[in-house]
DNA sequence: AAAACGTGGATAGTGTTTGTCCGAGATTAC
DNA sequence: GTAATCTCGGACAAACACTATCCACGTTTT
């Protein structure tokens, strides 16, 4: 099971929006982390169309959160650049070969697909117990506007 | 988040497994489930490597459980196909760049690594409260010797 | 000896992830 | 109006993992 690097990059990001007075440029969060400009882009786009941040564009321009910091969820987050397809996608292989079941013992989900999906609920689950007001309370506003300010 | 699609294929197989009387070769456990059998083959093998079935080698071998079918979990047959490596893996963005922070103060495993740490063991413990005994509970042991045994 | 079977490596095809580049459009400052 | 700054969206490519196949080899039973 692998998670995409980009929701590290993601979360990061939304933290620092959190706590800053101003929208950040693409580029200016990508320098605050050491990552790439170009690629991080594309995640805050995915951002974006998940409707959790807004650009503002034109000069001065940037990105800033949409809602409270604590309305929005590790797992809002998650579920944007990651995407909300289930990790286990059950192929209905109890309907195929030899041992085939008949279709009218097939109406209920499968065994192994309800243990990999009440898995994964307790996995959303978790993560949609932090959000991203939690994570940014160590982060001091202070320190973010000295280092944004003087870009 | 994605999971390997063998995870589905070697659960089936140990279910199979786990009421079946006598070792079963992974050619016939391809084609009691309709897949490819060169493939299955090599997912047998990790589940050999993990040690939860053994190989009789030579004429009539075939694979067979190490352990009772109540004693192998879920997630043990997860692990043993897709790795034990965590979905999340922190990449330490909080030391690099404009806003990093003192080594001093990073002691502590960062507040996303936590929170993604302890929704994936929240995954883990869901998964290994089902055993493969639970699973293969619905498979008749007569109807699968009958389908074995006129192959 | 012969047949059946697992082992492990080599090899491809495919799809996803990761990352770059560039033109177009929007907005502000002058 | 013009220039500067910024986002948007798509095209593109390299790297990697996943899926899948094949074969030479050793082992075991008949």
């Amino acid at each position: 099971m692998k998670l995409s690097g980009g929701v590290e990059w993601a979360l990061h990001c939304c933290v620092v929006l959190s706590r800053a007075s101003a929208p950040v440029p693409s580029a200016r969060l990508a320098e605050l982390h050491g990552v790439s400009k170009t690629y991080l882009a594309k995640h805050l786009q995915a951002l974006a169309r998940a409707g959790l941040v807004r650009a503002a564009e034109g000069r001065d321009g940037g990105y800033a959160l949409t809602r409270e910091p604590a309305a929005i969820t590790v797992l809002d987050v998650v579920e944007a650049i990651d995407g909300d397809q289930p990790a286990f996608r059950c192929t209905e292989i109890r309907q195929q070969g030899e041992l085939a079941l008949p279709p009218e013992e097939c109406r209920v989900p499968c065994g192994i697909a309800r243990v990999m999906a009440e898995a994964e609920r307790s996995w959303r689950r978790s993560l949609a117990g932090t959000t991203i007001a939690d994570l940014g309370a160590s982060l001091d506003p202070a320190r973010l506007d000295r280092v944004l300010g003087r870009g």
